[in-house]
DNA sequence: CGTATCCTTGATGCGAGTCAACCGAGGTGG
DNA sequence: CCACCTCGGTTGACTCGCATCAAGGATACG
């Protein structure tokens, strides 16, 4: 495994490698709680493989997901002593789990891993801020479409292919709860697209991208 | 000036001192841009006076404003090259402009610094968190009621203080936009809290905040 | 005093939420 | 093997909160 220079501009695979060395495997069941809001916020994790939402709650059960992380992203993430959301398994899932203070101390004396860990956090800020849009100012259509171009381009299919299939690994709650939207909303929205043929959907969990112009159309 | 060593829990003054030593001061009118989207990022700026609002636009001209950064809140913070959203002066405002390649020079062989600039990116990121809990699933009476305490709380008074008077620099517009709300909706909102005496409208930008009771249980 | 800008208020419409029924894929046990 | 249940998803009828459209005030400024 070579150690591989950080470059500020392409996520290197290196600063993930430099964490997955320093840390303990743990598998979580469907819906476990890796961690709940207020915990003690003792580590950070990597996604080896599955799914997991970062979710926070308000008073009276509504939830808002945050963000899914999948292969190779990391959350836990957070400079407070304790967590300020939760994080679930969406599917069966493999993440490492590494201690913080373990990570510091490495940092405090690694410029470079220092460098990468402050690019990984500006870098889910970034996403951050692209989800306030949605969530913000889109409607229903623009925020399911946003949602499918953005997971088929992270499950790394080649930027605008006509016919990907995406697996979605979360249910439609979850994707409502993302997207600040209700189940049936969400539902119907899928729906309609395969109406009107940008989308095809095989199955509930598999999505065909169809007509990716109407899509990025509705993206902005 | 003192040094001032940074500790993890607290915005230590520090760091933005170290930040504004290094930069040259200037001045924007109310409207004016500081720097537009897709703009070469090579700067950092640090609020003195006035206020900042960061925004988002969709083609259409919809308006999505991620934050107001009042005196002392750093932004243009990004590891892009290019900035993904603009800074306008929301008011009359001073600014003290870094150059990036300075700043991350420095960054390099000193750990309190660079540990700092993460700190401060990861404090945002929590700000983003929640304000997407906000636009994903609050109503707009939560939401008015989330911001005038956040406002109020950023004003420095002691925490929920009664009686307390926030002034508000940005227009109703500007509010809405973060929000995610019409002006009118906005507007009708604070007149709706006015009504239940929630709070107190001197004048349109000046806010009393009279029942925190009833505006914290808002907030959550 | 006129005008521009910002804010408020009212009337009406629509998109998404709510409530409720139904469907279909597994899974389990008689 | 089939009856039954459960769980996730879809669909329909209706409601409601916020947006839209449209006037009308208030304040500041030349």
């Amino acid at each position: 495994m070579p150690a591989g220079r950080w470059s500020e501009e392409t996520e290197s695979r290196s600063p993930v490698d430099v964490v997955a060395r320093l840390g303990v495997v743990t598998s979580y069941a469907r819906n476990a709680e890796i961690f709940g809001e207020d915990q003690a916020a003792e580590h950070v994790y990597v996604v080896l493989s599955g799914a997991v939402r970062i979710c926070k709650l308000l008073g009276d059960g509504r939830r808002q997901i945050e963000t899914f992380c999948l292969a190779g992203d990391v959350f836990g993430w957070e400079t407070a002593p304790k967590h300020r959301f939760s994080a679930e398994a969406v599917s069966e899932c493999k993440v490492i789990r590494v201690k913080k203070s373990i990570l510091f101390a490495r940092a405090a004396d690694d410029a470079e891993l220092s460098h990468a860990l402050w690019a990984l956090t500006a870098a889910e800020l970034s996403r951050t801020q692209n989800h306030l849009l949605v969530l913000g100012r889109k409607t229903a259509q623009e925020r399911v479409a946003t949602f499918l171009l953005d997971m088929a381009s992270r499950a790394g299919t080649s930027q605008g292919a006509v016919g990907v299939e995406v697996t979605l690994p979360m249910s439609r709650q979850d994707i409502a709860d993302f997207l600040g939207l209700t189940i049936e909303t969400v539902s119907r929205t899928l729906t309609h697209l395969e109406e009107t043929a940008a989308i095809a959907l095989p199955s509930s969990r598999r999505v065909v991208l169809r007509d990716s112009v109407v899509l990025k159309r509705l993206n902005s």
